[in-house]
DNA sequence: CGTATTTGACCCGCGC
DNA sequence: GCGCGGGTCAAATACG
């Protein structure tokens, strides 16, 4: 995951140095526009479409003061579980979506065990119906999630964000060949340098969790 | 009263 | 084979 995170930052941050010479064609800027910037950087990386990952795992950052373990992405979830982990005494959440029935979707909640204002949701199979509350992978205001890290394709704006910035990053690994320029703490700092207690707050729950991966 | 949540028991996989 | 930890299930409880 680590090294995932920093091969993808690389290469935003050198789409980022491109778009910024005006070198990119229009329509690929920004942090959610990962997979047409890929393309652009090494259009020989992937002809095939890649499988789409039965899971998916978001690192997002929600109000501490917000208990609710529920991800209000515009599904509707129904808690079916809940499980203290040995690691971890923030209990983890088992949740199914309740839109339609059938829905095989799962989703696990659990707290980063440094920072309760972070949020680890594992998503496992896909809907088999449509979001009419939003677009897939939407999350909503009530979620206030700042820093949203997916290890999927898919990005995932916020609305009405009242904690301000969002970025995405995609960790999906795209080839085998990563080089590792830069470390997760560079990540961390680089992506924002206006707020310093989130920038502290994301390193020190990315380290939690690094220490044991 | 119907639905959602909680909670403890049970099951299963994995490591020793 | 046994114990531990994670995931699921279902009865009990809460809530609208």
């Amino acid at each position: 995951m680590l090294e995932a995170m920093s091969s993808k930052y690389n290469m935003l941050h050198q789409a980022y140095l491109l778009e910024s010479n005006s070198q990119l064609p229009a329509g690929c800027s920004g942090f959610t526009r990962i997979g047409s910037c890929d393309e652009y950087l090494n259009k020989r990386l992937r002809r095939e479409v890649p499988a789409v990952p039965k899971t998916s795992k978001v690192f997002l950052v929600t109000d501490p003061r917000d208990n609710s373990l529920i991800v209000k992405d515009g599904f509707q979830w129904r808690k079916c579980g809940e499980k203290v982990t040995k690691h971890n005494p923030s209990p983890r959440a088992y949740i199914r979506c309740s839109m339609a029935p059938g829905c095989p979707v799962k989703k696990k909640v659990q707290r980063c065990v440094e920072d309760k204002s972070f949020l680890l949701a594992t998503n496992e199979e896909h809907h088999n119906h449509d979001n009419v509350n939003s677009t897939p992978g939407q999350y909503l205001s009530s979620a206030n999630c700042s820093v949203i890290l997916s290890t999927t394709s898919i990005p995932y704006p916020v609305l009405d964000n009242p904690f301000p910035p969002t970025i995405t990053l995609d960790l999906t690994l795209s080839g085998s060949n990563i080089e590792n320029s830069r470390n997760l703490r560079d990540v961390m700092q680089d992506y924002s340098t206006s707020n310093d207690d989130n920038n502290k707050r994301v390193e020190g729950c990315v380290s939690s969790l690094t220490k044991r991966s």
